[in-house]
DNA sequence: GGATAAAGTTCGAGCCGCGAACAAATTCAT
DNA sequence: ATGAATTTGTTCGCGGCTCGAACTTTATCC
């Protein structure tokens, strides 16, 4: 049962009912396409009348179109619906502080096209220059209408204002991107945080069967990132900044971190973190080739690489970040139970060393109650683009707003 | 917004519109009463015409009533509704591992009657004494109608089925709680866990003005419990059991707690910690009267009249709690970013010193772009059982459900 | 060729909010 | 007093929506 927010509620009128019958629709038909108005009648419990009335207008709307026929053993045989993948397009961009990908994508979540670009420091240029490069992909990939922009950052913003309010990787400060980039292109723009994204990604991906409401997503790179997804909502606190257990301290005596703070998850468990356990066993041990600070600087990449061929002290860096990761972890499933926490990030190309450690450690440290599904993204999947997509289409495909 | 739940929707019909309207007159209502209808057109933004019809009929279902009429410069003079307190009673229960205490209560949430009875070990004959008890208390205090029975208990029960899965202070284990009392009595039972009814409780209360959805309630007793609204929504989690941070681990090298796990947060931070703390500090400063194993049978209560007597012992142990539960509550806004984080239990009757405490180490230990308030409740409002009255009156005004 | 079965359409009834017109109640200027 | 102005609240026809029964269409099987 959810409170009605008073401050931001929408009376009902006769039209209300079409829409939100309409939205069940449409999420039927995504579910099951390809689907006869017979099924779909048994899978709403609307009358015959009623689902053929809706889907006339879902499809004068062009979000649904007529396919083939079904056979049947009995009777007049069915002609199936489908989503018009045609309809609309989308266009993601995915900001990090050293590249940013952008791709247009049908409505379906897929790739029609995708590049990249260096991200730059300063943001009036960078908006400029990015508009013009989306502008050109529209237009190499004319569709039926462009529905809005999904943006990824490595950042907080104000969950009213969508303004940016923290972005320290990128060096950008209360900057309304939104506002300057629907300006530019004059396409609605959604903004979210990156971990936010990618826990939409995976909600909206179809992965897991409907029946997941809860579900957590874990960014790790450079810093932590939390995206937490209850009650089939996307959690953003008090002004847009929940989520940020990264910064929670789980070793009072441990490392300073930029936040000021000693000892947060995130300077235990991020990539920086594999890599200082490498260089610190390094001086440890020998004088070796390599200043520590030399090692200090290398790519967890090359750390990863090293594991695969089987570098012991590699491993033993790697076996260190995912025992935190694994800490870390088990506070989110404990506190949070979700059906599901996804990992994502360049680690999980080494989920067959970490994954156990993980798995191992939630076990152990939590409460066994939660049934939490532990699962690593394809690195290749592009979690954040491809929830910069679902940002988008959550709001032809959410539930709309009422009460 | 929200994804549709395909296993668990509603279609719209016509009266739909009539349902999701009326439940924010009736909210509009609680919250500006007395108001005239004119003035809930201008809040709602329905027609007058529409008002009037909405109104008519929740008067006519008794949910509201017409009072007196209203003074204004020029023109008609409205009348005003108000909520009609007398329509329903609704029965709380509050059951504790010790005792339990009943209440009635009437739609607004005063407290009718309340008494108090023993908690007992054998499940069976503790429901057919409550229910014995329920009775009577509804018949020394006959309302137009009960509208149900909320009970909240420490322990845990599968949020679909309502069956208790967990309540290891109580000894009870896999009961039908629900069932058994809906049979006895033949009045709907709501079951929920301590922390979640304290968090309900809060956002039920009009102590914020509206605006509060995102919360979190901590319940500090012999453990610790947490029980969180994001969005407007109490979280409860793949199977019900989201909440225990009260079992994440705060120092890898802590006391054992009795889930197995080391150093958790109600370990360090809990009542019994505080009581642990004491005697410790006893057996390393000198023999005196009264063994260690003596002093940590002490009850708490007992630390806190020792602490406002001014015992330096008291204190000290005092001040070890509100440092671990700082650390605690840290983890909490920064990973959650509530509006609002209460804090239940008796230890809130030394706020004044533990309060301080608690406040710095958020301040230091997290990211300070939350504003979270750290609020005590006041221990005689008995946050529990207002909770469980919450748990019922969310059932008419909460939203419908609708896609 | 008729019985059976299933898919899909048509159409009137009923619910509901909208919005304009109307009725009621009150103040204020003349 | 009296009428204009102002505000509250009601009445009523319209259009949008779903429901549900009746009907049409398209198939298979005996």
């Amino acid at each position: 049962m959810r409170k009605i927010d008073l401050n931001n509620f929408q009376v009902a009128t006769s039209e209300t009912v079409r829409d939100i019958n309409s939205r069940i629709m449409l999420n039927l038909v995504r579910k099951h396409q390809p689907v006869s108005r017979a099924d779909l009648t048994r899978y709403s419990g609307l009358q015959r009348s009623t689902v053929s009335a809706i889907a006339a207008r879902l499809i004068a709307e062009r979000w649904l179109k007529e396919g083939a026929v079904g056979n049947l053993p009995r009777g007049r045989k069915p002609t199936f619906l489908h989503l018009n993948t045609e309809r609309c397009g989308v266009v993601g961009v995915d900001i990090q502080p050293a590249t940013t990908t952008l791709a247009v994508s049908s409505m379906d979540s897929q790739f029609l096209a995708q590049e990249s670009m260096s991200t730059e420091k300063d943001p009036v240029e960078f908006i400029a220059r990015l508009s013009r490069r989306i502008k050109d992909l529209m237009r190499a990939h004319p569709r039926n209408s462009y529905e809005g922009i999904g943006i990824s950052l490595p950042g907080r913003m104000d969950s009213s204002s969508q303004q940016l309010i923290f972005a320290p990787t990128l060096g950008w400060s209360d900057l309304d991107l939104k506002t300057r980039l629907e300006h530019a292109i004059g396409l609605p723009v959604e903004l979210e945080n990156a971990a936010n994204a990618c826990a939409l990604a995976e909600l909206w991906s179809g992965r897991y069967m409907d029946g997941v409401r809860n579900l957590v997503a874990v960014t790790v790179s450079d810093d932590i990132g939390v995206g937490m997804i209850m009650n089939g909502q996307l959690v953003r606190g008090s002004t847009g900044v929940a989520g940020e257990f990264g910064h929670v301290s789980q070793m009072s005596d441990g490392p300073k971190c930029r936040c000021g703070n000693s000892g947060c998850w995130e300077v235990l468990a991020s990539n920086v973190a594999a890599v200082r356990y490498y260089a610190e066993s390094a001086s440890v041990r020998k004088g070796e080739v390599g200043s520590k600070s030399d090692m200090a600087k290398l790519p967890f990449g090359d750390i990863l690489r090293l594991v695969e061929r089987g570098d012991a002290r590699a491993c033993k860096a790697l076996n260190q970040m995912a025992h935190h990761l694994g800490a870390g972890i088990a506070m989110l499933v404990t506190g949070l139970a979700p059906d599901v926490l996804v990992v994502v990030g360049e680690v999980t190309r080494a989920w067959d060393k970490v994954g156990p450690i993980v798995t191992e450690a939630v076990k152990r440290r939590s409460f066994t109650h939660a049934a939490t599904r532990i699962l690593p993204t394809d690195p290749e999947a592009q979690p954040r683009l491809r929830g910069t997509i679902a940002l988008v289409l959550q709001n032809h495909f959410g539930a709309p707003l009422t009460a």
